[in-house]
DNA sequence: CTGAAAGCGCTTACAG
DNA sequence: CTGAAAGCGCTTACAG
């Protein structure tokens, strides 16, 4: 006699159940519902029937008439090696599942790049399996935006600043913070501060440069060409900049770098060394992120940390207002971020906070 | 007049594009799936319609009948500071995205843990918003997969080897990559070899640690209790594991530790900067993942790479085969992991690969 | 308190 | 080649 293979039959409907409990599919769908006007015992009967049975409404015939999937589409531009060397996402994603879980939103996740992405993601708003979008990591002037705008799909976008009717957008003041570091390195009597980008085409790099020049024409210094560079979030582009900086004739040389990333920080750390250059003593270095690795490097690296979980926790909040259409919705916000000082440059940190 | 406030009508249906092409419901839907039976004429009429109207048949209602999703879960058991301490999760979350993606599946990423996070998952299983389940970081005995299995829910496990019915595993060979590691060091001429473990809670570790045990005894060599050490994946776990073994009398010394991973190992480089230990003169070193942080310490760390792009690639694949009913289908696969050799530890490795 | 019926937006035999 | 009708699994007024 086979033990369990009562378990093979096929998906249960409410049908099935209201047969067995001998009500109508109405009676079942009201307890299912814990909605009035079912007697007490009916729905005790019902409710063991179900139970035992393990049966579970069907998701999709359910929110046929609600009209909304509760899911939301996390985008992601970068390929998954991309991701990793970047690696501000995995909390950013984090914070947005666990507030997402909370307002009983599912996640849905949606990687790749190019043409072939944003078809697939204009369509799976336009069926209806998500309800809005999330896009964490978007280049300047992506017409994936626009296209979201058209279709009327809610949208948030972290980490930039549009300014479209249906978008909203959620950011961290890379700017002040920047502007802050540079501060920083000025009152510790800096003059050579170069800044070590990422790449021009995100808004957050766009800003972190305005940042450095807001400072360094606060304190009436002009800044060299090649001080104020675009890059990749590499190591070897950090590398390379730096040691090309670092072989300047001595009164060229920058005595200070404020690098875009950890982990271009990390590879101006690694030219230094392969030139001879002391950090901090001959050159103070700075990075963006608070990357596991900026504690790992010699000297550990001062960096700035994004408030990444207060990020993902606004946008995926201001995304449900979108969804639920909520008039008096907040469409914008910039948190702050936070310095963290490290060996690689202490300056005249303390004197700034004391 | 307000220009383009024609895309405010509510959401059109199958019955309103029919209506504007002055045909049945079913014609359309014949031209919406591409299916024969419909004149040239009229299919060419109604694909313009379609197109103009930008018309996008629901998810939902399309599938009542299919009682598919075409959506998976992927589910992680680890916050998500874990998940940032623990850098393999982005690069295979990559690999299994746009491998689900070419295979027309959406990604539904499930975070969170507990009890709280489990419901959800069944009930999510249950009422068929996601067909089938992926387990990338699941504990030891952790009962959802046997919750999982019970409810049939067609589920692969990464990095775990469970022998159940309805569930799959894929894994990596962790267990002969430190053996590999430990056989390298023992023909170097290491005899006091130290294994600085993860969690014992994760299987890829208890393999890890039979890897060690195989080759230490293969070599006749007596594990001394304190060599053999199960911890967290924590630099600070790794500072305090080897400082305690490094300050113990010389005879009783390691002259090798193996990490757990990457974290770790550089713990253990820290305790031993600290300590006045050279690496890898006094002292040899190997992690494991090939975490970035594995190349910006000094020494660069000699560690273990797994093939995460192909795990991710195969748990995909392995599942949909699975959802769909494949009778021969491969339901376990031991991918290989590659050993990365670096600073901390070059020994015998070029006369073994020689 | 409970049931029969219509409807959500689509698809699919079945007629014609 | 095309339409009318039944059905997917649920919910929701409307009767009784």
């Amino acid at each position: 006699m086979p033990v369990s293979s009562n378990h093979h039959n096929k998906k249960l409907t409410i049908h099935n159940i209201a047969e067995m409990a001998g009500v109508s599919a109405g009676t079942v769908s009201r307890v299912l519902n814990e909605q009035p006007g079912v007697g007490a015992e009916t729905r005790a009967h019902i409710q063991e029937i179900i139970q035992q049975q393990g049966y579970r409404a069907s998701f999709f015939a359910r929110n046929l008439l609600a009209r909304q999937s509760f899911a939301i589409g996390l985008v992601f531009s970068s390929t998954a090696s991309e991701l990793f060397a970047h690696p501000i996402y995995p909390e950013l994603m984090g914070a947005i599942g666990d507030t997402l879980a909370d307002e009983g939103y599912t996640l849905t996740l949606l990687t790749g790049s190019g043409e072939r992405r944003n078809q697939r993601l204009l369509r799976e708003a336009a069926e209806g399996r998500i309800d809005g979008v999330l896009l964490p990591d978007i280049r300047m002037g992506d017409e994936i935006v626009d296209a979201l705008a058209a279709q009327e799909t809610p949208t948030v976008v972290l980490g930039d600043r549009e300014q479209r009717e249906t978008i909203g957008w959620v950011d961290c003041d890379n700017d002040y913070a920047i502007m802050q570091l540079v501060e920083m390195l000025l009152e510790a009597g800096h003059t050579h501060i170069a800044c070590i980008n990422g790449p021009a085409d995100f808004h957050a790099c766009q800003l972190r440069m305005a940042g450095y020049h807001t400072a360094m024409r606060a304190a009436g210094l002009n800044v060299d060409a090649n001080f104020e560079q675009y890059g990749a979030f590499s190591a070897e582009y950090g590398y390379q900049a730096a040691a090309s900086l670092l072989q300047c004739a001595s009164e060229k040389r920058p005595t200070a770098i404020v690098a875009g990333s950890d982990v271009i920080a990390a590879g101006c750390l690694e030219a230094a060394k392969a030139l001879g250059v002391n950090v901090p003593e001959d050159l103070v270095l700075t990075g963006f992120d608070d990357n596991v690795l900026a504690t790992f490097t010699h000297p550990a690296l001062t960096t700035v940390k994004m408030p990444l979980k207060e990020m993902g926790r606004s946008a995926a909040h201001m995304l449900i207002s979108f969804i639920k259409g909520e008039k008096e919705n907040v469409r914008s916000l910039v948190l702050p971020c936070e310095i963290i000082v490290r060996e690689s440059f202490r300056g005249s940190v303390q004197s700034r906070r004391g």
